[in-house]
DNA sequence: AAGATATTGTTCGCAGCACGAACTTTATCC
DNA sequence: GGATAAAGTTCGTGCTGCGAACAATATCTT
């Protein structure tokens, strides 16, 4: 049960009631398509007149379309509705440090076109580029609208103002993205945190029906945590929630790029591994600790390398793996989500660090916990699937109320 | 933006509009109080017609009275409107490991009696106790209805069974505290963890509007965390979200007595403390370690030998409060709220406290993050004002739609 | 072959609700 | 004593879901 905010609230009308129904109407046919009107009034406890209404209503607004007609044993046979994939394209986009990557998707999620671009250095020369790119490419895939374009990004967003304020990897601070993107592409923009961006992918993929509680945690060169509870994005003050990468987890590690000690991503991260493998080589080496001498081998390489059997690789792998269960413990001692996703090139070697993270987790965590653990498949693109729940979100959302 | 849950949700009807407007009205009400007509046609954005017929049915349904006649430099004067304090009670239960309080409010939280009782070691009996002293209570404080009872446990309730499924505390496991209190009150029962609970009576206190992130942690025995995120309260998978108190804080601290090592509240508790006071004490003795036979001063003992200048105590307190930062730093980074609550005898000495726990903070966290951190006077009973919040949030909270 | 039965989907009158204009009530100001 | 102002009420309109009756379109039974 949720507290009315009175400083923002939302009085009804009549129009209100429809708009809910029609809401829940859209996401039963997203669930069951094609489906008839008979089922949805089975599904949803309205009224057969109250559903035809709705769907008429849909089907004029292009929501909807009839398809085929069913067979059934007996009776007047049904006229199966499905949702409009030609209504409306969604534009996502996942901004990376080195590459960012375009997409069309339709209404039912699926990509129509995709590409990728070198990420400029510079913001404005960003803004450029992606403008023309995606004028281009909603040139290239026709449809009656475009929804909204969606963007994660590697940083942190300010809820309130919208503007990118911090992006390390990218090195742009306090940078304004949507109000130019909008304007030059007159269709709204969405911006999300890329970690917020893959729990949104996650909640919305129908894979978890009914998880309200979910958390998704994507592991690059840095630790993101997004997370959904009761149904819904927590994104804390400002925006700002999620950051468990940064949460302190031994006195005396080595120093993070936050300019903390012993953060949880010092010791989790790819970039953790890569210098687990560094120093092991530089023991050999006798070259304990001069951080410059090391040679940077790429984590992909690491991978690589444990495929191939080696021994050094793999003890940093497993270390970093170690590590990892340790903070998933906390999040699933905290948090105690359904599900918690894991996201980043280290599910590719997930047999193998699996069974360690599930160890790290079960000697530390307090309960059995429920939490289902799911390594995603990177060919998946969860943060590209994310941008479009991101423009769904807003018309398949439940409506804001009181 | 919420996601529609397709495994339970509720579709909206014409008499939806007036729920929702009603439970918006209602709680400008509360806000406002004494509030007229015109008044709360301005603050909700309705019309004076539609306020007029809200107002008259809350009326007829006494949930509102009518007061008192304003006065105004011009025009006819306003009947002022406030919440029917008469209409409804709400019995309120705190249930501690010693002492159960309990205690009778109005719909205004403001209490009207107050009594403890010495809680029974055994589950049945304390059912037994406690339904007779409600109903002496209420047969004391004769309302139109008594509304529900709010209990406040220091263990955990399964959020879908209802049932106490541990109260280390307590010595109880799984017990059914809802069923028995329920078919002998004749009364809706609702239990909370004693830190959810906290989180309530902040988040319903009127002192943070427009706050929807709010973290309370108790500290006592043992450390709990309530979460109340996007306006609603965190329970997570079968509701036991916010065992933050056992993340693990450092690898080799001393067992806690949930069988792990070094959790937050084996370093931060009222417990860390009386052992950190008493390992000091036995260090000048030449006894480390031998626990069984350190004296174990109680914790209040501990504030008061500060409070004194006593330099042992003011170190172990030192030493518990440095801890605690370090785990609300963990709690800041990672959900970032707008307020964040600490409730417990700890409070007293917040003036000491307060400036290290900042220290700790700041150290630790990573961005310069906007929580306000609010130390709970004792004497305001928060876990007390939580259970009658669970009460009233049924009636003021924002109605399930979609 | 014809009526019975089953199922889908539509039509239509009704009741609940918010809207908004007109109206009533009750003041003070000039 | 009329003008002005504000609070609160009344009433007709439009939107919405409800539910019963009805139309459409099948198969099953006799």
């Amino acid at each position: 049960m949720r507290k009315i905010n009175l400083n923002s609230f939302q009085v009804a009308s009549s129009e209100t009631v429809r708009d809910i129904n029609s809401r829940i109407m859209l996401n039963l046919v997203r669930k069951h398509q094609p489906v008839s009107r008979a089922d949805l009034t089975r599904y949803s406890g309205l009224q057969r007149s109250t559903v035809s209404a709705i769907t008429e209503k849909l089907i004029a607004d292009r929501w909807l379309k009839e398809g085929a007609v069913g067979n059934l044993p007996r009776g007047r046979k049904p006229t199966f509705l499905h949702l409009n994939s030609e209504r409306a394209g969604i534009v996502g986009v996942d901004v990376q440090s080195a590459v960012t990557t375009l997409a069309v998707a339709d209404m039912s999620s699926r990509f129509l076109a995709q590409e990728s671009i070198q990420t400029p250095q510079n913001p404005n020369d960003f803004v450029a580029r992606l403008s023309s790119r995606i004028l281009d490419l909603m040139r290239a895939h026709p449809k009656s609208s475009y929804e909204g374009v969606g963007i994660s990004l590697p940083g942190r967003v300010d809820s309130a103002s919208q503007r990118l304020i911090f992006a390390p990897s990218l090195g742009w601070t306090d940078f304004d993205l949507k109000t130019p993107l909008e304007s030059a592409l007159e269709v709204p923009v969405e911006l999300e945190n890329a970690a917020n961006s893959c729990a949104l992918a996650e909640l919305w993929s129908g894979r978890h029906e009914g998880a309200g509680n979910l958390v998704a945690v994507t592991v690059s060169d840095g630790i993101g945590v997004g997370m959904v509870m009761n149904g819904q994005l927590v994104r804390g003050s400002s925006g700002v929630a999620g950051e468990f990468g940064h949460v302190t987890q031994s006195q005396d590690g080595p120093e993070c790029r936050c300019g903390n000690i012993g953060c949880w991503e010092v010791f989790a991260s790819n970039a953790a591994a890569v210098r687990y493998y560094a120093e092991s080589s530089s023991v050999r080496k006798g070259e304990i600790g001069s951080k410059s001498n090391m040679a940077s081998v790429p984590f992909g390489d690491i991978l690589r390398l444990v495929d191939q059997g080696d021994v050094k690789a793999t003890l940093a792998l497993n270390k970093m793996a170690k590590h990892l269960g340790d903070g998933l413990a906390m999040l699933i001692t905290g948090l105690a989500p359904d599900v918690l996703v894991i996201v980043g090139d280290v599910t590719r070697a997930w047999e193998r660090v699996g069974p360690i993270v599930s160890e790290s987790i079960k000697r530390r965590s307090l309960t059995n916990a429920v939490t289902r653990i799911i390594p995603t498949d990177p060919e998946a693109q969860p943060r590209l699937r994310g941008t479009v729940a991101m423009v769904l979100q807003k018309h398949f959302g439940a409506p804001v109320i009181a």
